[in-house]
DNA sequence: CTTCTTGTTGCAAATAGTTCTCAACTGCAT
DNA sequence: ATGCAGTTGAGAACTATTTGCAACAAGAAG
């Protein structure tokens, strides 16, 4: 991975390891502060400038995602896994990946009878935890 | 209008009454400064931080939406219009809305299989005009 | 391995959009 | 007309992100 940034003209300096290592050990979806929180970790003397400005840049190399989701700081992540959607908390902030055959293809069909082909597609809901009935699976 | 406001308990002001009007009058999707500018020639002495303030009254009162777009700051529109998603045409930027039952009705079904109501998404799909076989109707 | 060039970094200050603080003011129910 | 809770203007405060600049380091060249 760091070959091809290589080759990309991008150079690979003490900092920017630190970064790439911490975004491939995300689980999650960090905005830039927390990723500067555990890269600090690893590394201090990283500074909040430098986190933006190499994510940014890994962005250009498109081995990132940057989310703008709603208002709230952007969230990161590596791009090398299956495309997905997002469903984000309103309450929480918390962000759910999840991905509907079935959505993907209605996405197509409307965009070919539009007479287009899709590139790629932003597909975000916002929402909140089932209160009354029961309903969602991970009980709190 | 303004009586279903202050049903909800919003008081009808002075310069609630020009923002709704500079918002009722508006064709297009501006900005909270656009709309100060376009409220402050009605009625100078209409200050940005009670532009700000209204708007999120009538965004919670229903009668406006707001949309956050990359990053860029929020717009807005008066919620009396029908819902519909966007198309983006990635060549000429060109938008076109579309709307359909079935995306709609799959976004709830996956939001309640997660445990999630959908208070509000975001669908945007970025492509490009089919070449070879025709296709589109509308021609621009 | 040393040199050189150019990209990169840290820090602080600058921006941009939006929210908040607070004293003065005003809808509007009574 | 009166009272009070809701609203306003002005500016400070905040949050997320970017930028200017001098010191610094990556990696090509020798």
């Amino acid at each position: 991975m760091e070959g091809a940034l290589r080759d990309a003209g991008v150079r690979i300096t003490r900092q920017r390891r630190v970064l790439l290592r911490v975004l491939a050990e995300a689980e999650d979806h960090p905005d830039a502060n927390e990723l500067h929180r555990r890269a600090h970790a690893l590394d201090p003397g990283l500074s909040l400038a430098t986190v933006y400005r190499t994510l940014s840049v890994l962005e250009e190399a498109g081995v990132i995602d940057r989310h703008a989701f709603e208002g709230k700081p952007a969230r990161f992540e590596t791009s090398d896994r299956p495309h997905h959607d997002h469903l984000i908390d309103l309450e929480t902030g918390a962000v759910i990946e999840f991905r509907s055959e079935k959505i993907e293809r209605l996405q197509a069909e409307i965009a070919a009878e539009l007479g287009y082909d899709i590139v790629h597609h932003r597909l975000e809901l916002y929402g909140r935890r089932r209160k009354g009935k029961a309903g969602g699976n991970t009980p709190r």
